[in-house]
RNA sequence: GGGCGCUUAGCUCAGUUGGUUAGAGCGCUUCGUUUACACCGAAGAAGUCGGGGGUUCGAGUCCCUCAGCGCCCACCA
């Protein structure tokens, strides 16, 4: 026997509860039976090389519950592992590394070298992040862990981008990206935000070969240098004669045509607009509309190109004011007034993305994003919360070509080679050695690589083996949940359903739930330049796993952003706390009993009002908690047990406990059953919260009952493990509830007035630690009080001897008086009292009544009485009765005293 | 321009079929080590549930409207 220490260490619990749970295989779906159902999430695969975040903690948290949850309740439960290439962010993290640890570059060591270099990265680190989600207790198979570049997963990615290529759904073609000059690769319209910068806006004017000019504006003076062509609205009447004249880019004096389109707005800026097809989207589109030349001014290092004349070699900004000024000596401008501009910037990194005409692979998505629209419409799939669907149809709906090409070394390379004799594409699922067009040997494979996404889009399944028809995707596919941050539901969640709907002719997962970002404290976001990053694994080390766990399931609800406060983690922390304590007070009673008389005694069961009270608010909290569970509350669920087990189980329960372990026999019998119980199926509903300190007590609580022998044991008997126990079911028969219940509402009442009697205790300063006497004048409710005798004295610290408890009515001379209802409650404290005093505080307790009577009386005066359920009128017609007869005691207790 | 969310006690937040006098934790006040726990217990103070209007017997909860804060999508030079 070892004896359970006062305070619970979670230091010395968790890795070992974690390898014992582990390596006996209760991670795998294979340690439940064969024919259980099975219940899959697959892991949103974290950056291989990233470090834990609270946005990990957060998804590990909510994922490991449901997976928990799902195991208890004898489902196959599997959680899929992983981790992801992040193809930009591990890149630029070697590069980062070469630099300064040997002061190459990519460059100078080539591309071989480079990624043979990131592989070796990639075994020393990758293994960082899983560790660190063990840290957070994540039950994972990890037999089952897959990385986005495996030899598996790269076989899917092949599969896929050759169907794709052969459906014609993936297409190459020049079109205006998204350039991000400084990692020189395009990047996906996702991949880049708006920032509202200060900024100009440069009117001037653009001469005219005939003569005359017409005036124009623009944010951007570098990209000039490219227009072709000066557009205005056809029915204006200022500029519409204008149309077909020729207008002359400034300094470079080129020819342009001046044109007609509806697209530009008279009211803006000078109404007339510049078109710079190679450097606006806008642009780019009303350039094909009119078939105007496409002119690139910039280069990929957003310099300015041999096409920009004098200004070549500048840096676009540079280029910028340098064409201003020569654009005002030759009298071209007009003014500059100050703009708010909307910048577009990369995601990563932070510069100015520069729209580019460039060569990439686009996937025509809108197949696809057809599939994704009816799984969501037709019910296949659920999104929560469900107001994400609205974002979730805009998006779709006006689904864009995904640009799928990167200018990146690391990645799955475009499997598409070309061929130098007669130019034909080969795009096979093995790599080629000849032209499939004509034969020859020379070929190229395509130097780019894909969109990590792209990989991400097939995670669900390609972990499961697919494009094989392995068991596990036999088994295991589709999954159930996709949990995961609503800010990744474009980049992540619909190109998996739409690659699911595509590839797997199903929905990958049937529930789409989505977290929120966690912020600091004060709802700040949190960010390093901030300094307010509160780091999970000091949060760990300092409060234990189960505390952030707890903190993050219970603070958050769907969709919506939480602040994550230190004093809340600790709060949690004394919740593990008082788990501990309450199961040492159990364990303890558990293990004296193993000496006494009641060992292996085979009492009846024989449940005092205060266990059928504690019994049947377990059952209405199970059943609670399993209705919330089902419709993903798990927050609510969450707080209604900690509530529950520390309101009504240890501050209450467990005080009386002490009263009736005492009277021995079948009484001491049935209270250890039920705090064995209770403690029991508490620990089973929060063990997918709090799986360390749950599991540590649940195996100190089995090993007390097993040695002890007393009282009743589990239903399904002791299994090895709470990880693998029965998930709680509400347990109480039809009869037993109706046995129970008004033993139950009985007991409420006799809390009620323990309350009452210690608030007036307090209020007269009474010492704490003082018995003293009592008279209860109760009516019908004399024998049930009698019963509880030494509960009540216990527990309102009254004097057992001089407590009277009567039916009759007795008026006692110097004695403060607590009414509820039938029951009224005399504390004789001849010295202590003082007359005026109490009359003042009856006094308000009458007008506190009066004003109550007052509005129920009214309120059941009209409508309300037919129109309410006939329940909710009951309930009030009840309270009135019993404001009522307080009254008539108060008022008549104050005319006695007066 | 379109859409969404939030606004509840000093602070951070719960409150999902509308139904007691709206809850928790922290903080604050007073008391207390009685056979688990001071990472504790008992008692208490503290809220016009953002403003206004409506539906209803009844609204923190549903509808309309206004305001403040925040987010997403689109990207008019």
């Amino acid at each position: 026997m070892t004896e359970m220490p006062k305070t619970y260490d979670f230091a010395s619990v968790e890795e070992r509860l974690y390898q014992w749970w582990e390596e006996n295989g209760w991670f795998k779906p294979e340690t439940r039976p064969p024919d259980a159902q099975p219940f899959v999430i697959s892991i949103p695969p974290p950056n291989v090389t990233g470090e834990l975040h609270q946005g990990h903690a957060m998804f590990v948290s909510l994922e490991d519950l449901m997976i928990r949850r799902a195991r208890m309740q004898g489902r196959a439960a599997l959680w899929v592992p992983g981790t992801d290439h992040a193809g930009i962010a591990t890149q630029l993290q070697v590069e980062k590394m070469l630099l300064r640890t040997e002061e190459v570059t990519r460059e100078e060591i080539g591309r071989e070298e480079f990624i043979r270099r990131t592989w070796q990265w990639k075994e020393k680190y990758g293994n960082y992040i899983t560790q660190q989600l063990r840290r957070m207790g994540a039950s994972c198979d990890w037999d089952r862990e897959r990385f986005t570049m495996d030899e598996g997963l790269s076989r899917a990615v092949r599969e896929a981008f050759v169907r794709l290529y052969r459906l014609g759904l993936i297409y190459q073609g020049e079109y205006l990206v998204n350039w991000s000059p400084g990692l020189q690769t395009a990047v996906s319209d996702l991949e880049v935000e708006y920032n509202e910068e200060p900024g100009y806006l440069y009117y001037f004017n653009y001469p005219l070969q005939e003569g005359g000019h017409i005036p124009v504006a623009t944010t951007r003076p570098e990209t000039i240098l490219g227009d072709t062509a000066v557009a205005v609205h056809p029915e204006d009447e200022r500029y519409a004669h204008l149309i077909g004249q020729t207008a002359l880019v400034p300094i470079l004096r080129r020819e342009i045509p001046v044109i007609g389109d509806t697209y530009v707005d008279r009211a803006f800026g000078t109404g007339a607009l510049k078109i710079t097809p190679g450097h606006d989207p806008n642009d780019f589109e009303i350039g094909r509309r009119h078939h105007l030349p496409i002119v690139n001014v910039m280069t990929k290092k957003a310099t300015m190109s041999e096409a920009a004349g004098p200004y070549a070699g500048l840096d676009r900004f540079v280029c910028r004011e340098r064409l201003w000024a020569d654009m005002q000596a030759a009298g071209l401008t007009i003014r500059v007034v100050d703009y708010t501009l909307n910048v577009p910037r990369s995601q990563r990194g932070g510069e100015v993305v520069e729209p580019l005409v460039s060569r990439q692979w686009f996937v025509n998505t809108e197949p696809m994003a057809k599939l994704a629209l009816a799984a969501v419409h037709s019910g296949r799939i659920r999104i929560i919360p469900d107001r994400f669907v609205k974002v979730w149809d805009n998006w779709l709906q006006n689904i864009r070509p995904w640009c799928i090409s990167r200018q990146l070394w690391w990645g799955h390379r475009i499997p598409v080679w070309y061929c130098a004799a007669c130019g034909h594409k080969t795009v096979p699922l093995a790599d080629p050695t000849t032209c499939e067009a004509c034969g020859s040997p020379h070929i190229e494979q395509d130097p780019d690589v894909l969109d990590t996404w792209f990989s991400s889009a097939l995670w669900p399944f390609s972990t499961l083996g697919w494009p094989d028809q392995t068991p596990d995707l036999a088994r295991f596919y589709p999954t159930d949940v996709m949990e995961t941050g609503y800010d990744i539901l474009f980049f992540w969640v619909a190109r998996m359903v739409m690659a699911a709907g595509l590839f797997t002719n199903d929905i990958p997962f049937h529930t789409v739930y989505l977290h929120g970002l966690v912020r600091d404290g004060d709802g700040q976001k949190m960010s390093k330049s901030a300094g307010n990053v509160v780091d999970p694994l000091k949060v760990m080390d300092e409060y234990g796993t189960d505390a952030l766990r707890f903190t993050l399931l219970t603070g958050s609800t769907p969709g919506n952003d939480m602040n994550l406060a230190l004093p809340k983690v600790a709060n949690n922390r004394n919740f593990a706390n008082k788990l501990w304590n309450v199961a040492r007070f159990i364990v303890n009673n558990l293990d004296k009993a193993a000496s006494t008389a009641i060992r292996n005694t085979q009492y009846a069961l024989r449940p005092t009002p205060a266990d059928q009270w504690i019994l049947a608010r377990l059952d209405e909290v199970i059943t609670t908690a399993n209705r919330l569970f089902d419709t993903y509350q798990f927050g609510e669920a969450g707080r209604q047990v900690h509530d529950f087990f520390w309101a009504d189980f240890a501050d209450w329960y467990v005080e009386l406990a002490k009263v009736q372990l005492a009277q021995a026999g079948a009484t001491a019998y049935t209270t250890l059953s039920v705090l064995r119980y209770v403690l029991d199926q508490c620990l089973r509903l929060l063990h997918p919260y709090m799986p360390f300190v749950t599991e540590e007590t649940w195996q100190q609580l089995k090993r007390a009952f097993q040695s002890a022998a007393v009282g009743i044991a589990p239903a399904g008997g002791w299994p090895d493990a709470l990880i693998i126990a029965d998930w709680p079911a509400a347990g109480l028969t039809a009869a037993e509830r109706e046995t129970y219940a008004p033993a139950a509402v009985a007991f409420e009442r006799l809390r009620e007035l323990v309350r009452a009697i210690r608030a007036t205790r307090a209020e007269q300063g009474v010492e704490a630690g003082r018995s003293i006497p009592a008279i209860l004048v109760a009516g019908e409710t004399a024998a049930f009080l009698e019963t509880q005798r030494p509960i009540l004295a216990f527990l309102a610290r009254l004097d057992e001897k001089a407590l009277v408890i009567t039916g009759q009515a007795t008026t006692p001379d110097k004695a403060l008086t607590i009414s509820l209802g039938d029951v009224i409650c005399y504390l004789p404290l001849a010295g202590l009292m003082d007359v005026e005093k109490e009359k003042a505080r009856l006094s308000k307790e009458l007008a506190d009544l009066d004003r109550q009577i007052e509005r129920l009386t009214t309120l059941l005066a009209g409508d309300f009485t037919q129109k309410a359920p006939p329940a909710v009128v009951e309930r009030e017609r009840e309270k009135l009765s019993r404001l009522q007869a307080s009254q008539a005691q108060v008022s008549g207790r104050l005319a006695e005293i007066s």
